[in-house]
RNA sequence: GAAAGGAUAGCUCAAAGGUAGAGCAACUGUCUUAUCAACAGUCCGUUGGAGGUUCAAAUCCUCUUCUUUUCUCCA
């Protein structure tokens, strides 16, 4: 038998059918690198119209995990698809670089600053701590194939930043929003300052728990406002609190109730006497109980809204506090009446604010109570408790006390109870100049997406609270103001001092601050002037990313086009750029922002340690390379939760493998294929390979669509479905026979390369923003001369062209065709099985049509054997149709075997095979294709 | 405890009141000219559950389960 083999045009290509990513992926990497390819972009894409997706700041502590990569790659699929687009999108990553999570990491090296170490050589270790995370995490970023400015990126930590992060603060104060004011806190009186809620941890504490007595002032008022049947009974009114802090009753202010709780006035014998009680009705018979009350009865009752505002005497001041409403108030334990101490506990404090209660706070930074304090002045607050109880009991307020133990805040270094203390604040107010209502309003201005989103932050921004800028740490932006000893009152020169500071921290960094003499800037002043050693919430730092980064360090205008970060940001950062924003210049920073969910497991579960469903980015990047990554990122509707396990991953290599295929395969049959010389006009080429160009023309555009509209799982799943159906099942199956037999320069085979040509440089770019490392080596494969150099550097191919409804062999033309095909594909199986063909080159069919179906199938003529993949395809008049055909829909077929030989070369049944002396075991135009060359004109 | 989001085939996604549909996977074959590939055929669902509105519900309403995020987490 002789070999052909050599005659036909087999596929050839250096292409690998194997990524290997995990090899080849570094070396790409490396090739960026050297040929500067993101300066080269910024080059390329000066002066055209920009795209800014302003990147929002990690955390500079810890590795990476799989949260990260998503958000990063989602960021860089956008950045690649508007750089296709023809935008000059820049991408400077971030990084924040402040705050307790990195003090707590330089602590456990170096001990507590101004303890073990000196506060500017603690700042100094924390600036290295920090650059050495971000070396960490920037390295694995990269890997991920993410493009940007790695080598600039914004650190809030640098000395620019910290300046203009200070002017932000300026002018934050120069529009009039920051407040000083009071806040309770945790503090330590061990350590002497206030903690975060990450040095707090919680343990069991004995407390003595005591019912009080708040006598009310007036007995006819109280009447009044409740339903009291008979007489109303007799003796003295008295609210009853429960409490198991008693040291915090010298900063009492109130007596909170709940609004639609039922509360009873119940007359009863106790030790002074008969007198009446206030009390939750739902805890009256617990309460009388504990008080060993055997008799009692109900004289009145009321709603605790109707008690708002009654005023109540102090029990051992010399005060008048009044009732006061809050949800918070609860009937699991104690009397269903909440003392309310604002410089002492969180909840009090909220509450209090709304009834402008004062924030009193007689406790000193070391525990005791301040020397002006009545009755337990120097007293420490815990011991203090025995001692308030025996006033009590002088006082006759006292109604029971009792040993408890409950959960309790320690101080997660000293192990010892801490306490709630009320400490000077700096707050950026929701109200004093307006702020909440000018947030809500730019709200209004932004694209949420999705579109819930909006109802999020405009429902946090509504309930938010003032915002407490201000830390008592050494790790942070200083708030760099000069405060009056005595009046408390801020310089009255802030604005130009905080600019004369900013100038010098753009030298030395936030330790020009710390280590500033006062006297320097004020001169005499000095002495009556406070220098604060407060630092800034770091929310604050990355909040005003938008002016120290956007605007002053890449020049950039506002609004950005996008910020882009986890839904968890509607509380964190979308808020914190917003407020920032509005209190600087009235607007938001953003034009959109998007956001998307938490990757959770198969399950839908969180990821945690404990639960063993982690999946960690470097080890899928290690095994499986971070194209697969990167593809699971865009395969999945990010908008909800995003489901990632070992499975799904595998799946997602499946997919990989068919695109990386499909593009070996077109790259393999261009091999000989040089668009300058071969390329056919769109005109001369075949009808099939027009249609398959329409195809391409008309998914390029749902392509785009999809991008622009951030929905990469589109783009997945229709270029997924291109590959596999459009083209795998289809065209290349059917241009196969064209490619592999025909003459080499035949114009049938140079049409359906250019087709496969315009479709890989097409498929290339559809490609880039999602398989980043495999497009580029794609683009290394395809023929002619490259330019520009990188798929990055290109934008949408403009090769396709669509084909007209107006031309015979239409879509729809085709349409009907492939309907036929497929039918005839069933009826073939039923051979297979039957074993009468293996092939479906060993079968023959006759169609039996009228109408529609067959003017079209009798256009393609002789070459409708091409499409069906058959040794032979014959059309009929539907009435010719024999009672062995099979009726399927507006057709009938007949499949049968052929009973010709096969040529060796190109797997036809020929009757012709055997008619040349010197090729026995050729058909007539497998000779014509070694010798002159066979003519073809339509698919 | 509250608010918001989600739940459709083994997996990833469609279907915006009108017969639940793709691709992949699985299974069974074919080919050996994409070969650790390709092609063909087959199988797969009480749309998380229960009610309701409607001639008709994955879709609208109510309740419920699970889950994610944020808030509250307390005298």
């Amino acid at each position: 038998m002789a070999d052909y083999k050599p005659t036909l045009n087999l596929p050839k290509t250096d292409f690998p059918m194997r990524g290997d990513l995990t090899k080849r992926e570094p070396q790409c990497l490396d090739h960026w690198l050297q040929t500067k390819l993101y300066q080269q972009l910024r080059q390329a894409r000066a002066g055209a119209q920009t795209f800014i997706l302003h990147d929002g700041p990690p955390y500079a502590n810890g590795n990476i995990h799989i949260g990260h990569a998503v958000n990063k790659v989602l960021k860089d699929i956008i950045v690649k698809s508007q750089t296709l687009n023809g935008f000059d999108a820049p991408y400077v990553p971030g990084w924040d670089c402040h705050g307790l999570p990195i003090e707590l990491a330089v602590e456990k090296s170096k001990g507590k600053a101004g303890r073990q170490v000196d506060a500017t050589e603690f700042r100094q270790a924390c600036r290295e701590y920090a650059q050495q995370q971000v070396n960490q995490q920037r390295e694995d970023f990269k890997r991920l194939g993410v493009l940007g400015d790695w080598d600039q990126p914004y650190l809030t930590m640098n000395y620019q930043t910290e300046a203009d992060t200070i002017r932000a603060l300026g002018k934050i104060i120069a529009n009039g929003h920051l407040e000083k004011g009071a806040k309770p806190v945790h503090w330590c009186t061990d350590c002497g300052s206030a903690l975060a809620e990450a040095e707090v941890e919680y343990d069991n504490k004995q407390s003595l728990a005591i019912d009080v007595r708040f006598t009310v002032l007036e007995a006819d008022a109280m009447l009044a406002r409740c339903h009291a049947p008979g007489t109303g009974g007799q003796g003295p009114i008295s609210v009853v609190i429960w409490t198991t802090t008693p040291w915090t009753l010298p900063a009492n202010q109130a007596v909170a109730l709940h609004p639609a709780l039922e509360y009873v006035l119940v007359e009863c014998a106790g030790e002074y006497g008969t007198e009446r009680l206030v009390l939750a009705e739902a805890l009256l018979k617990d309460a009388m109980c504990r008080y060993n009350i055997d008799h009692y009865r109900v004289v009145g009752y009321c709603k605790g809204e109707a008690l708002e505002g009654l005023l109540l005497q102090h029990p051992f001041y010399e005060r008048e506090v009044p009732v006061i409403l809050g949800e918070h108030v609860t009937t699991e334990a104690g009397t269903g009446a909440v003392h309310t101490a604002p410089g002492h506990g969180q909840e009090d404090y909220v509450v209090g604010k709304k009834y402008h209660l004062p924030v009193h706070n007689p406790v000193g930074g070391d525990g005791h109570f301040l020397a002006d304090t009545p009755l337990f002045a120097g007293e420490f607050v815990f011991k203090a408790d025995r001692k308030v109880i025996e006033v009590l009991k002088a006082k006759g307020k006292l109604l029971r006390e009792k040993i408890i133990t409950h959960s309790y805040p320690h101080c997660w270094r000293h192990k010892i109870p801490i306490i709630f203390r009320a400490t000077p604040q700096w707050f950026i107010s929701m109200e004093k100049a307006g702020l909440r209502q000018q947030a809500m309003a730019a709200i209004e201005t932004v694209n949420w997406l999705p579109d819930w989103g909006k109802e999020r932050i405009k429902g946090m921004i509504t309930n938010r609270p003032d915002w407490c800028v201000s830390r008592q740490r050494n790790w942070g932006t200083p708030i760099a103001l000069f405060v009056h000893k005595h009046s408390g009152n801020l310089h009255p020169n802030s604005l130009a001092l905080l600019e004369k500071v900013a100038q010098k921290v753009e030298q030395a960094g936030i330790e020009a601050w710390f280590s500033l003499d006062a006297q320097e800037l004020l001169g005499e002043e000095a002495q009556d002037y406070e220098k604060l050693k407060d630092t800034l919430d770091v929310w604050f730092d990355s909040g005003v990313t938008h002016t120290a980064v956007v605007q002053q360090q890449l020049g950039l205008a506002l609004p950005v086009d996008l910020y882009l970060e986890g839904s968890d940001q509607h509380r964190g950062w979308f808020q914190s750029a917003l407020l920032t924003a509005v209190a600087m210049y009235g607007s938001a920073p953003y034009k959109a922002v998007l956001t998307h969910g938490f990757t959770v497991d198969a399950d839908g579960r969180k990821m945690s340690k404990s639960l063993g469903n982690v999946v960690e980015p470097q080890k899928v990047i290690k095994t499986l390379g971070a194209d697969i990554l990167r593809l699971w990122v865009s395969a999945t509707d990010y908008r909800t939760e995003m489901n990632v396990s070992d499975e799904i991953l595998k799946r997602i290599a499946d997919a990989y493998r068919r695109l990386r295929n499909t593009a070996r395969f077109l790259l393999a049959n261009l091999h000989d294929f040089d668009p300058a010389q071969h390329l056919v006009q769109p005109q001369d080429m075949l009808a099939l390979d027009r249609w398959a160009v329409d195809r391409a023309y008309r998914l390029q555009q749902e392509v785009i669509k999809a991008y622009d509209g951030y929905g990469f799982h589109q783009v997945y799943q229709k270029v997924h479905q291109f590959c596999a159906v459009d083209l795998g099942a289809l065209y290349l199956d059917i241009i196969k026979d064209r490619q592999y037999t025909v003459q080499t320069e035949a114009l049938a085979r140079r049409s359906a390369q250019t087709a496969l040509y315009h479709i890989v440089e097409a498929l290339v770019r559809w490609l880039a923003p999602i398989l980043s490392f495999t497009a580029d080596e794609i683009w290394q494969h395809i023929p002619g001369q490259r330019t520009p150099d990188s798929v990055f550097l290109a934008t949408w191919y403009t090769g396709l062209f669509s084909l007209a409804e107006t031309e015979t062999m239409n879509p729809a033309f085709w349409q009907q065709v492939f309907v036929v095909r497929e039918a005839v594909s069933k009826e073939l199986e039923k051979l297979r099985v039957a074993e009468q063909i293996g092939s479906s080159l060993d079968a023959e069919v006759n169609i039996y049509c009228e109408g529609a179906v067959f003017e079209c199938l009798n256009a393609l003529n002789e070459e409708l054997r091409f499409v069906l993949m058959t040794s032979a395809a014959k059309v009929y008049a539907l009435a010719e149709k024999p009672d062995a055909a099979v009726t399927v829909g507006e057709f009938a077929l007949l499949a049968k075997a052929s009973s010709h030989t096969k040529c060796i070369r190109c797997w036809h049944h020929s009757a012709d095979v055997g008619s040349h002396a010197e090729h026995p075991e050729l058909c007539g135009r497998c000779i014509e294709n070694i010798g002159i060359g066979e003519q073809r004109r339509y698919a």
